[in-house]
DNA sequence: CTACCTGCAAATTATTTGCCTTAAC
DNA sequence: GTTAAGGCAAATAATTTGCAGGTAG
């Protein structure tokens, strides 16, 4: 599995990017900083590539949109969304991880995997001092 | 806001259903029960109603295709989802709810919602003796 | 009568796929 | 030269919307 033109592409972008990115997102910056850009299609397929590789991860905001960003080769984190200027901060830790255990104590489940995202306001929006997009 | 016929239809077939229906489940179940079955469309719209009054719950896997159950007014819950034979399990408690006050306190945050479902293999599936879809 | 519910068809939108061209080793 | 990557257009698929007709109070 080769790291290809556009799969590095991509990741200039998402090490760049300071929030969660969509695929659109990702092409659309490449428009303005690439002279030849890569089409959609490829970036959809190198995201594709890069999550199964371990160095990104899917975000899914349940609004139809999937998000990316870089991650540390098999690690994963989640998020605070400001619903209002829709920046995201990452959480230090997983907070699932550690109920795996007392899961599968209490219903035999053996956990795998999970999402979990929070939404609400975030301090600079409730300060008034906002960066509402 | 009416609860119209739509929308008890709709709400007749989430109680007796035991798992998690997505909008196209529902129709085709009341296709098969009704002699005058709502549309596709009446459906999504009645969905949307009900999610609006408290009486159901919007459930997103992930997958790009909307769950929906019926809640008691106001509360809600989060599911242990089977990768093998796609069962979910209620919560009987929000996790996310009791750590509200600590992400407040660190990191300035006001929680308004999440999304948290836990992928996983159940009991019955790692038994062997499971009913897989 | 008037407002809202319904249904059908058409539009939308993110993502995927087919297929042919092109570049890599 | 063979094999996989890239591009473009077309295909999917869930959901939404426009609009015309129907229904209830």
């Amino acid at each position: 599995m080769r790291l290809t033109k556009g799969c590095k592409k991509v990741l200039e972008v998402l090490e760049t990017a300071d929030d969660l990115s969509s695929a659109q997102d990702i092409h659309s910056k490449m428009r303005t900083t690439e002279d030849k850009p890569p089409g959609l299609t490829t970036v959809y397929r190198s995201l594709e590539s890069l999550v199964n590789m371990g160095l990104v991860q899917a975000v899914d905001l349940g609004d139809g949109e999937r998000r990316y960003e870089m991650i540390k080769p098999g690690e994963h984190h989640h998020h605070l969304v400001c619903d209002a200027c829709k920046n995201s901060v990452h959480l230090d830790q997983c907070l699932i991880e550690e109920l795996e255990g007392g899961i599968k104590a209490k219903y035999g489940f053996e956990v795998r995997g999970h999402i979990l995202e929070i939404f609400g306001i975030c301090s600079d929006c409730s300060k008034g001092s906002n960066g509402i997009k």
